[in-house]
DNA sequence: GGGCCTAAACACT
DNA sequence: AGTGTTTAGGCCC
C-alpha cells in the first residue's frame, strides 16, 4: 500500500524552500532561494519534465528574475508539482484502510515529502497544516467520516465520485449565484458520498474490531527507514483529541456571515442530498427543511439543545433564515444524548452495534441494521463535507430504505411547507435504533418531549421558512427531478431539534 | 476564469 | 490547541 504512493510522490520531492511566511505566489520567493534544501535532492529524480528549474508558480512576475518558468516542467510548488489535493490524496490512498485523520496527514507529509521534513514543527508547520486542512474541506475528493473512537477526529476518505474532475472537487465559494448553485450541488452530490463511504468503511470493517485501524502504538514513531515507505507508522499515530468536530456541528456561519449565505443551507442531510442527490434540487433550502424534519426524529435530546449553539440563532440572516442555522441546530442535536436512555453521555457506547458517538454530529449510520450489516461503521457518522456536515441523524438503514422505497412526495412536501412550518415529524425510528448505552446515541423517541424550547424567534424563523419552502418548492422540486424523499417512518410525535427550533416549530402542530 | 496556494477569521470541543 | 469551514487575495496558465 503505502510503498506506491510513496513513490508517487513526485520525483520533485525534493524540498524546496520557499518562506513560509510568504504566501505570496512564489514567483519570487520561491524561486531565489528555492533551493535550499537541495535543489535537486539527491536521489530524487526529476520527472521528465520537471527540472529542477523553476519552481515558482508564477512566473508572472518574474521580475525578480528569478527562474524562469519553464514550461512544462517546473515545480508548481516548493515541494514539487503536485497540489495540497493530491498529496493528501495520495496520503489517504497509502493508508492500509484508505482513511486517515488530520494528523495522520500530517504525519504523511512530512515522513513522506522531504519539503515538509523539516517543517513539522509548529512555527514552520501552522501555514501547511492550514493549506492542508483547509484543501480537505475545500474539496469534495475529501470526505470526512466520523470517528467512531472517542476523541479522535474525523477519518478522511476519498471520495470516489467526485473528484475527478477537480472541478467537481472544488468546491468554490464565490458565492456568486453560479457558484452558489455549483456548490450546493456539489455538497449534494458530497453527502451522498459520504454516506456510501462511511457504509463502504463499515462494511469493510470487521464489527467487532476496533474501529481504528490500528493503534496507537506508535510512540517515537519512527519515521521509516527512509522516511518514505514506512508510513503506516503513521497511520498508527493518532493525537488524541478530543472529538472535534465542532464545525461541522455547529451552525457556524462563516466569519462573513452574510445574509447571502443562506442560501446554501448545508446539505448536509444525506437524507436529502442522497435522495435527491443529484437532482437539482437537493441544493437548495429544501435540504435544510428536510434536514430538519429528519432531524426531529432524532431525537432530541433534551440537555443537548439546550447546549446547543446558540450561534446559530443569531446569525440568522435576513432574508432567508439561516437554514444553516436551522439546520445546524436540528442536526447538532441529535448527537445530544438521549434524553432517558442515557442521561449522561459517557464518551463510550457499549454494547450495540451503533454507532452513536457521544458527541456525534455527523450522520449516524450505524444504525444497526437488521440482519445484513450488523456491524456498524467504526466511525459511526459520516458527514458531508462542507457545510453538509451536519445531519440529521436519521439511521442509515432508514435512509437507504427509504430512500430506495419510500417517498416522499411533493405533496407531502407541500403541505409540510403549507401548514407547518413547524416541527417535522419525527420519525419513529426507534426500533432501528439500539441505543448506545452511553453516548449520545440518539434515540429516537425517547427524547424528550418536553422539551421546550428556550427561546427563539420563531416568529422569524418561520415566515422565513415559508418563503423558502415555497420557494424550494415551486422551484427546485416541481423541476422534476426526482424528487422522493420519504419521510413516512415519522410519526407525528414532536420532539424539536432542540429546544430552540422547537420553538420555532411549536405552531406547527401535526393536526 | 479556473486551479492553487496562503492567510486568516470563526466556530467548536 | 487541534479541528474544520469559509472567505479572500493573488499568481499562473
Ligand atoms: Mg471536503
Amino acid at each position: 500500500m503505502e510503498e506506491d504512493s510513496v513513490q508517487d510522490v513526485d520525483p520533485d520531492f525534493e524540498p524546496r524552500s520557499r518562506p513560509r511566511s510568504c504566501t505570496w505566489p512564489n514567483v519570487s520567493t520561491v524561486k531565489p532561494e528555492g533551493e535550499d534544501v537541495g535543489e535537486t535532492a539527491p536521489g530524487i529524480v526529476l520527472a521528465p519534465g520537471q527540472g529542477k528549474d523553476a519552481d515558482s508558480r508564477g512566473g508572472a512576475t518574474s521580475g525578480v528574475g528569478v527562474v524562469t518558468p519553464r514550461k512544462g516542467g517546473s515545480r508548481r510548488n516548493a515541494w514539487g508539482n503536485q497540489s495540497y489535493a493530491e498529496l493528501i490524496t495520495q496520503a489517504i490512498e497509502s493508508s492500509p484502510e484508505k482513511r486517515l485523520t488530520l494528523s495522520q496527514i500530517y504525519d504523511w507529509m512530512v515522513n513522506t515529502v522531504p519539503y515538509f521534513k523539516d517543517k513539522g514543527d509548529s512555527n514552520s508547520s501552522v501555514g501547511w497544516k492550514n493549506s492542508i486542512r483547509h484543501n480537505l474541506s475545500l474539496h469534495s475528493k475529501f470526505l470526512r467520516v466520523q470517528n467512531e473512537a472517542s476523541g479522535k477526529s474525523s477519518w478522511w476518505t476519498l471520495n470516489p465520485e467526485a473528484g475527478r474532475s477537480a472541478k467537481e472537487s472544488r468546491q468554490r465559494h464565490s458565492m456568486d449565484n453560479c457558484s452558489k448553485l455549483l456548490k450546493s450541488r456539489a455538497h449534494a452530490r458530497q453527502a451522498k458520498a459520504a454516506r456510501a463511504a462511511a457504509l463502504r468503511q463499515r462494511e469493510a470493517a470487521p464489527e467487532g474490531a476496533p474501529p481504528d485501524p490500528p493503534s496507537q502504538s506508535h510512540p517515537g514513531r519512527s519515521p521509516s527507514p527512509h522516511g518514505y515507505l514506512d508510513n503506516t507508522d503513521v497511520w498508527t499515530s493518532f493525537r488524541s483529541r478530543t472529538g472535534s468536530n465542532a464545525s461541522s456541528l455547529s451552525g457556524r456561519r462563516s466569519p462573513v456571515a452574510t445574509a447571502l449565505e443562506d442560501e446554501e443551507a448545508p446539505m448536509e442531510e444525506p437524507l436529502v442530498a442522497g435522495a435527491l442527490a443529484e437532482s437539482s434540487v437537493a441544493e437548495l433550502d429544501l435540504s435544510a427543511r428536510l434536514t430538519l424534519i429528519a432531524g426531529q426524529q432524532g431525537g432530541t435530546s433534551p440537555q443537548g439543545s439546550s447546549t446547543a449553539p446558540p450561534t446559530c440563532l443569531h446569525s440568522m440572516p435576513t432574508l432567508v433564515p439561516s437554514e444553516s442555522s436551522f439546520l445546524s441546530l436540528c442536526s447538532t442535536q441529535p448527537s445530544a444524548p438521549p434524553a432517558q436512555a442515557a442521561p449522561l453521555p459517557s464518551p463510550r457506547w457499549v454494547g450495540p452495534p451503533c454507532c452513536f458517538g457521544p458527541g456525534s454530529q455527523d450522520v449516524t449510520y450505524g444504525a444497526h441494521l437488521p440482519s445484513g450489516m450488523g456491524a456498524l461503521f467504526p466511525g459511526g457518522h459520516v458527514s458531508g463535507i462542507q457545510g453538509a456536515s451536519h445531519l440529521p441523524n436519521l439511521p442509515m438503514a432508514q435512509l437507504d430504505s427509504s430512500l430506495g422505497t419510500q417517498g416522499f412526495s411533493l405533496k407531502q412536501l407541500q403541505a409540510l411547507a403549507g401548514h407547518s412550518r413547524g416541527r417535522p415529524p419525527q420519525a419513529g425510528a426507534g426500533s432501528c435504533f439500539p441505543m448506545p448505552e452511553t453516548a449520545g446515541g440518539h434515540i429516537p423517541f425517547l427524547g424528550n418531549q418536553d422539551q421546550l424550547p428556550t427561546d427563539l424567534d420563531a416568529d422569524m424563523f418561520t415566515e422565513n421558512l415559508d418563503c423558502d419552502i415555497d420557494y424550494i418548492i415551486n422551484s427546485d422540486l416541481l423541476d422534476g427531478e426526482a424528487v422522493d424523499f420519504n419521510f413516512d417512518m415519522i410519526p407525528p410525535v414532536k420532539q424539536g431539534c432542540h429546544g430552540n427550533l422547537q420553538d420555532s416549530f411549536h405552531n406547527w402542530v401535526p393536526s
